[in-house]
RNA sequence: GCGCCCGUAGCUCAGCUGGAUAGAGCGCGAGACUUCUAAUCUUGAGGUCGCAGGUUCGACCCCUGCCGGGCGCGCCA
C-alpha cells in the first residue's frame, strides 16, 4: 500500500492535532475522551466541506461551554493552509471550507493508492471471527440462506479491507439428531440403488434427489453388504459419508455466489475433544449450570410434557424467559450444550466474534451471549460477541409470493435463483436493505434494467465510466492529471461525494453493516449518471470534448477515478464492476 | 402469555451509533427529449418519523408504556 494519506484521515488527524495543542494550552484537560469526536461532511452543502462536533461533544466533560472550546478550536483549524475558512455555528458546530487543491489532490490519492484507496487501519489487525451460513449439512442451499450468506461474506470483505484479520467460519451441525436423519434417508437411497422399490419416501425422512449419488457411491463400494444389516452397523459409516456429500454439495452452491469459507468446523470433533464437558465443568463450578427441571413451555400446551430433570444453564439471570438445558435426558448435548463451548473455543483465538443469524434462531441469542460471556470472562478472555440477526426474505414473482412446498422437499434452491438472476444481481440485492428489515426479493424486479434497479444504476454507472474511457483511448485521449484545475464545481461535487468514501468505510465497519456501502454506491452512480446526463444537452459538459485535450484529460481522470471508487465497493460486496452492459 | 425484529412521503426504502431546515427512487403534477453520452432528463407538490410520556443544550435515533405487522418460544436445529 503506497503511504498516501486520504483527506478523510488527514483531517481526523488534524482534529487530533488541534485538540492536543489546546491540551498543551492548558484549555483542555488531558485524557478526555475522543471516542465520540466526528469529522464528516454536514448534511446540508451550504455549511461547507467538513464539520466537526468535537467542542460540543468535549465541552461538557472539560467543564467549558461548547462556544468558548469551538472558538479554540477554530483559532488551530484555521492555521492550516487548505483550510480556507472556519466557522462556529449552531451549537457549536464547526464548519470548514476547504481549498479545491485539497480536493484535486484527494483526487491523485485516488489514482495512487488505485484498489486500496479507502482501505483502513482502523481494525489494528484485530483478528475477527465471522461465523455465517452454518446451514445443517442434510441438503443443498436453498433461498433461506441467502441472505445471511451474502450478509457475511460481505461483512467479512469489509472487515478486511477496514484494517481486520478475518476468519471465514461454518459451523457444521454434524452431531444431531438431523444427520441420523440424514445417515437413514441415504441408506432408503442405498437400497435404492441396489434395485429395490422403496417406494414413497417415509415423512420423517429427507425426500431429496440429491441424496441418489452418495447412495449410487455406497452401493458400488458395498454392495448389499448393509441392506439388512442393523441400523448400528452403517450408521456412522453413511453418515460420515453423507454429510462429506453435502459438504461438497453446499461449497458449490457457496462458490456460485462466490463465497468461500476459511473453515470449516466440526461440531462432532468439537464433542469428540471433550469441549462441551470442559464448559459445563466450569458452569457447574460457578453455579451458572445446575440439574434441575425444565418449565413446560408457555403458549401452547403439551398432551405428553413430563417433567424431568437436567443440566439446565441459568439464562433467566440474564433476560431468558427459562433456564435451558444444555444435555438432553439421554445424557447428549443440546444444540445450546454444544454451542456455548463452541463459541468459548473460538473465543481463545480470535479478538472479536460475529455471527450470522437466521430471524429463526432470534430467541436464543440471549442464552448464548450469557453464555459465552460468562465462560470468556472466567478464562480471562472477554472478547466482544456479537450476534448480527437477518430478517426473512419473501420470494416474489411479478408481486405473487412463490409457492414452496415443505412436504416434496421442493424449495427454492439457491441454485436454481443464481442461475436465474444471476450472481451480482443476488448479492447486491440482499445487501440494499438493513439485514434486521424484511425483505421482498422479486424475481421480475430484480433483472429489470433501469434505474429503479439499483444493480443495474450502478454496475451501468461503471460500465458507462469504461466506455468513455475506451472512446477516448480511440480518439487520442488518455486521462491526466497535468491540468486538474480546470474542473470546474460540478466536478468537484462529484469529488467531494467521492473522497466520503473512506469514512464510510470505516462507519460501516464499525457498525458491521456492509449495506451501507450499497447504498453509497447508488448514491455515487446517481451522482455519476446526473453529471453525465448535463453533456446529454451541453456537449462542452461532456468528458470527452475533442477540440479541448487539456480539459478532456482532466475529465477523464476524474472519470477513471469514480470508476476506480465503484469498483472498490463492489469488490466489497463482492459484485462485479462490468466493462459494458 | 413471553422474547426478538420492524413501523419514516400514496408505495418501496435510506437516514452515517444523539446534531443544523428528515432524504432517495417509484407513483402523481408540469415541462423537455424521439436519442447510442442508449437502456430517459429537468422541475414541483407531497411528512404529527405508529401513538403517548420521559431523558438533555439538542431525539427518527436512547428509556418506559401502549398500538399494528413479522419471526420465534420442547430435551428440535
Amino acid at each position: 500500500m503506497t503511504d498516501v494519506a486520504t483527506l478523510h484521515a488527514a483531517f481526523a488527524g488534524h482534529i487530533a492535532a488541534a485538540l492536543d495543542a489546546l491540551e498543551a494550552a492548558g484549555t483542555l484537560p488531558h485524557g478526555l475522551n475522543r471516542a465520540n469526536v466526528a469529522v464528516e461532511p454536514p448534511r446540508d452543502p451550504a455549511h461547507g466541506d467538513l464539520a466537526t462536533n468535537a467542542a460540543m461533544v468535549l465541552a461538557k466533560p472539560a467543564g467549558t461551554n461548547p462556544r468558548a472550546l469551538a472558538e479554540a478550536l477554530v483559532a488551530e483549524l484555521t492555521k492550516l493552509p487548505e483550510v480556507t475558512s472556519a466557522d462556529i455555528a449552531g451549537p457549536g458546530f464547526i464548519n470548514l471550507r476547504i481549498d479545491r487543491s485539497a480536493w484535486l489532490t484527494e483526487l491523485r490519492a485516488i489514482a495512487a493508492l488505485a484498489g486500496d484507496y479507502g482501505r483502513s487501519t482502523m481494525g489494528g489487525g484485530k483478528m475477527v471471527n465471522v461465523e455465517y451460513v452454518s446451514a445443517n449439512p442434510t441438503g443443498p442451499m436453498h433461498m433461506g440462506h441467502c441472505r445471511g450468506a451474502v450478509v457475511g461474506d460481505a461483512l467479512a470483505t469489509l472487515l478486511e479491507f477496514a484494517g481486520h484479520r478475518v476468519t471465514r467460519e461454518y459451523y457444521v451441525n454434524d452431531a444431531g439428531g438431523q444427520v441420523d436423519v440424514l445417515a437413514r434417508s441415504v441408506h432408503l437411497r442405498y437400497r435404492e440403488a441396489l434395485g429395490e422399490a422403496v417406494g414413497e419416501v417415509h415423512e420423517g425422512l429427507y425426500p431429496g434427489d440429491y441424496l441418489v449419488p452418495v447412495a449410487q457411491e455406497l452401493a458400488a463400494e458395498f454392495g448389499d453388504k448393509y441392506v439388512a444389516a442393523p441400523e448400528s452397523e452403517w450408521l456412522v459409516t453413511f453418515r460420515a459419508r453423507a454429510v462429506a456429500a453435502m459438504l461438497v454439495m453446499i461449497r458449490a452452491d457457496l462458490a456460485l455466489l462466490g463465497i468461500h469459507h476459511d473453515l470449516f468446523s466440526s461440531e462432532a470433533e468439537l464433542q469428540a475433544a471433550g469441549k462441551p464437558e470442559q464448559a459445563e465443568q466450569w458452569l457447574r463450578a460457578h453455579d451458572l449450570v445446575y440439574d434441575g427441571q425444565l418449565e413446560a413451555p408457555k403458549g401452547k400446551t403439551i398432551e405428553d410434557w413430563e417433567p424431568v430433570e437436567l443440566p439446565l444453564f441459568r439464562s433467566t439471570r440474564f433476560g431468558d424467559d427459562q433456564d435451558r438445558p444444555i444435555k438432553k435426558s439421554d445424557g447428549s448435548w443440546t444444540y445450546f450444550g454444544a454451542d456455548l463451548a463452541y463459541h468459548f473455543q473460538k473465543a481463545e483465538t480470535a479478538d472479536a466474534l460475529v455471527d450470522i443469524w437466521g430471524a429463526d434462531h432470534a430467541g436464543t441469542v440471549k442464552r448464548i451471549k450469557a453464555a459465552v460471556a460468562a465462560l470468556t470472562a472466567g478464562s480471562g478472555k472477554e472478547k466482544p460477541f456479537e450476534i448480527k440477526i437477518v430478517q426473512m426474505v419473501q420470494l416474489l414473482r411479478n408481486g405473487e409470493p412463490v409457492k414452496m412446498s415443505k412436504r416434496s422437499g421442493n424449495f427454492v434452491t439457491l441454485a436454481d435463483v443464481v442461475q436465474e438472476v444471476g450472481k451480482d444481481v443476488v448479492r447486491f440485492t440482499m445487501l440494499t436493505r438493513k439485514p434486521e428489515a424484511q425483505m421482498d426479493f422479486d424475481f421480475a424486479k430484480v433483472v429489470e434494467a433501469n434505474k429503479d434497479n439499483p444493480v443495474f444504476y450502478v454496475q451501468y454507472a461503471h460500465a458507462r465510466i469504461r466506455s468513455t474511457l475506451r472512446k477516448g483511448a480511440e480518439a487520442g485521449f488518455a486521462p491526466s492529471d497535468a491540468a486538474l484545475e480546470r474542473l470546474g464545481e460540478e466536478e468537484l461535487e462529484l469529488i467531494k461525494l467521492g473522497a466520503q468514501f473512506p469514512r464510510l468505510i470505516e462507519a460501516a465497519a464499525a457498525a458491521r453493516e456492509p449495506h451501507r456501502v450499497a447504498f453509497y454506491l447508488y448514491d455515487l452512480a446517481g451522482a455519476l449518471h446526473a453529471y453525465w446526463n448535463v453533456g446529454n444537452d451541453r456537449p462542452e459538459k461532456r468528458f470527452i470534448v475533442a477540440q479541448d485535450a487539456q480539459l478532456t484529460g482532466a475529465r477523464l481522470y476524474l472519470a477513471a477515478q469514480i470508476g476506480q471508487l465503484i469498483k472498490n465497493g463492489l469488490a466489497l460486496l463482492g459484485v462485479e464492476a462490468v466493462e459494458e452492459m
